[in-house]
DNA sequence: AGCACGATTAACT
DNA sequence: GTTAATCGTGCTC
């Protein structure tokens, strides 16, 4: 299947978009071959209201792709060595966006294991920085259109996640984001059961 | 100055 | 086997 999910997907409330983002295919397209693995966890960032999205300080040159279109990549660099990557949701104009946290790896496993070297497999996409080490995504790819089959980098469906097996909890490490929005529960992720369901998927 | 983190330690069961 | 604490790193504002 090339067949990338569809731009209308992404334009809607940010924490529909995270929960429905479960169990679908992330797809990395490097020197003609496919790294790829179904999302497994999720977070929303939500508007200028949001005290712990990036957009809360306004349009900045790091975050304008938020403001822009859905369906797109806001790929953001942190802590001096980290690399992030967002699908951005919501109608044009409205700066929201999903973090990815974590994957569950299916193909190119080979490349994602030469982009970790020395790691065990259990933790090559088990967090928002290693997913992005592991898949070889950088700033090179922010703004790239997720929609597009021939984007280095594009979403396709996958696994239907059973309502009972998605959980969720506060977002992790915003630090001294304030009340209400520190303890928002916009963290999505699939229970351990269905994630090893999710390992005999191809 | 302040980070939407991860690797490494060091203390525990 | 686990959790808690620490700090490197460099880009954005």
């Amino acid at each position: 299947m090339t067949t990338p999910l569809p731009r209308t997907f992404f334009q809607k409330d940010t924490c529909s978009a995270a929960r429905s983002l479960l169990g679908k295919r992330l797809v990395r397209i490097l020197d003609g071959s496919r790294i790829s693995g179904l999302i497994v966890e999720a977070e929303a960032y939500n508007g200028e209201e949001d005290l712990a999205c990036h957009a809360r300080v306004g349009k900045t040159r790091r975050n304008a792709v938020m403001y822009g279109s859905p369906g797109h990549a806001y790929v953001y660099f942190t802590y001096g060595m980290h690399w992030m990557l967002n699908a951005v949701t919501r109608e044009e104009g409205f700066p929201a966006a999903v973090l990815l946290r974590a994957i569950h790896p299916l193909e190119g496993l080979d490349l994602i294991a030469s982009n970790r070297p020395g790691r065990p497999s259990a933790e090559w996409c088990n967090g928002p920085a290693k997913l992005t080490q592991a898949m070889a995504i950088n700033g090179e790819l922010n703004g790239c259109d997720l929609c597009n089959p021939h984007s280095p980098l594009f979403l396709e469906s996958g696994l239907t996640i059973p309502e009972n097996s998605i959980l969720t909890s506060p977002r992790i490490g915003l630090g001294n984001t304030p009340e209400p929005w520190l303890s928002k529960p916009w963290r999505y992720y699939v229970s351990k059961n269905e994630v090893l369901i999710a390992a005999k998927a191809r």
